[in-house]
DNA sequence: TGTACATCAGTGAACGCGCGTTCACTGATGTAC
DNA sequence: TGTACATCAGTGAACGCGCGTTCACTGATGTAC
């Protein structure tokens, strides 16, 4: 074990990712307004005033919050991009990486889900806007399978609006999902759900 | 205009309501879990230490907060039992009822949505419970329908609980609509959302 | 390489403020006779 | 109907506490020469 040298730099590095971290932590049961800037830093070990050397405001590191916690979700839909099996079995495939993600991030998607409609702060917006990015990405890639190649935009937003609230409904279900069981039922339910929307597929037809 | 004599009681309940009232309108745009003993009691014109008087906590006043909106929720579902339009076309009738029940209890219906994920606490927990009543009750409605006659209890409610999460949905942007225009779009596109979803049924096909 | 100075992450005392809760009280309303 | 007492919604002072933010500071790390 050799005494490794740290810069100053590296350490404000580390007592950053600790302040965001502790956040996180407090978070795992309560809404973000609730925290507060001394709590914070006493979970990072350092004084309450050194706060300020890192963010200018709770709000500020509220927003990076969520900027790290969208990552994780982006990171997903890269994911289901290049996944293989996605070529035979698109909504099994999809909830089994839902599934691994809020496994890995369970944090950062229960921190999403609940400041999304927490209210009228930066926090909830920066949700708000990312959110809306997501669902257009996800949009997108819709319109590249067979049977939606000639939908208009505003029915794939639609639906990929679907997809998404239906998707919302299973983290909160995988989050308080307690045992292995559990989990495999959420699963089982979360692709029956994907399966009937995408089951009305065929027979949708645009109206006027 | 005669001077109306009012009992002790009759006062108690209108402080009582005055509480309850000034509390709902100060969560237009924040959480319960950030609201005070004291603004509250300022709202309704009291002093604080009054507040005993009608609740142990702000926690019992948030869980009747809770019971009194999600009679507006179950009141929605019992005109739409009764509403003689469901007969020719479900999917706008509900969506129209949907859309009424919001705009005359939008305090109501923004509390449940902004509270339902906001943490552990007993205000999420009555809501989670209640909700899932919401959709057991929904799941046996739908039973009635003739291409449902024969799913099995488990489908019907994985296919409640979708419709509840598409709801969801749809009340958040009906909350955020800005105009009548606005308005009309959310409509249009829960219609577009609830019409995909039914489209599925006739393809549907149990597995195992 | 050694020295002198600059930077700056973290410290600790102090502030004024709003909080929930206690307590003894007031005075109008209600009740028993 | 009139009187004497009980009830109890609302009052106001007081408490200890955690809060965000200010300020002058310390001392290790970084930089210029």
């Amino acid at each position: 074990m050799t005494a490794e040298p740290v810069s100053r730099s590296e350490r404000k590095q580390r007592t950053r990712r600790a302040l965001l971290d502790g956040a996180l932590n407090l978070l795992a049961d309560r809404v973000f307004a609730t925290l507060s800037l001394r709590e914070v830093t006493k979970s990072a070990g350092i004084v309450p005033t050194a706060f300020y050397r890192h963010f200018a405001s709770m709000e500020e590191l509220g927003v990076v919050l969520v900027e790290e916690s969208m990552q994780a979700l982006r990171g997903m839909l890269r994911a289901a991009r290049r996944d293989k099996r996605a070529f035979q079995d698109v909504i099994s495939a999809s909830v089994a990486l839902l599934e691994e993600h809020v496994r890995e991030h369970e944090d950062h998607f229960r921190f999403l889900l609940r400041e999304r409609y927490a209210g009228t702060g930066a926090v909830p917006a920066a949700i708000g806007l990312e959110l809306r990015l997501f669902s257009s990405e996800l949009a997108v890639d819709l319109a590249r399978f067979d049977y939606l190649r000639e939908w208009d935009t505003e029915d794939l937003h639609m639906m990929a609006e679907l997809i998404v609230a239906a998707m919302q409904a299973t983290v909160l279900e995988l989050i308080e999902a307690n045992g292995p069981e559990a989990t495999a039922r959420v699963v089982r339910t979360a692709e029956k759900r994907l399966r009937l929307i995408v089951l009305g597929v065929p027979n949708w037809q645009r109206t006027s």
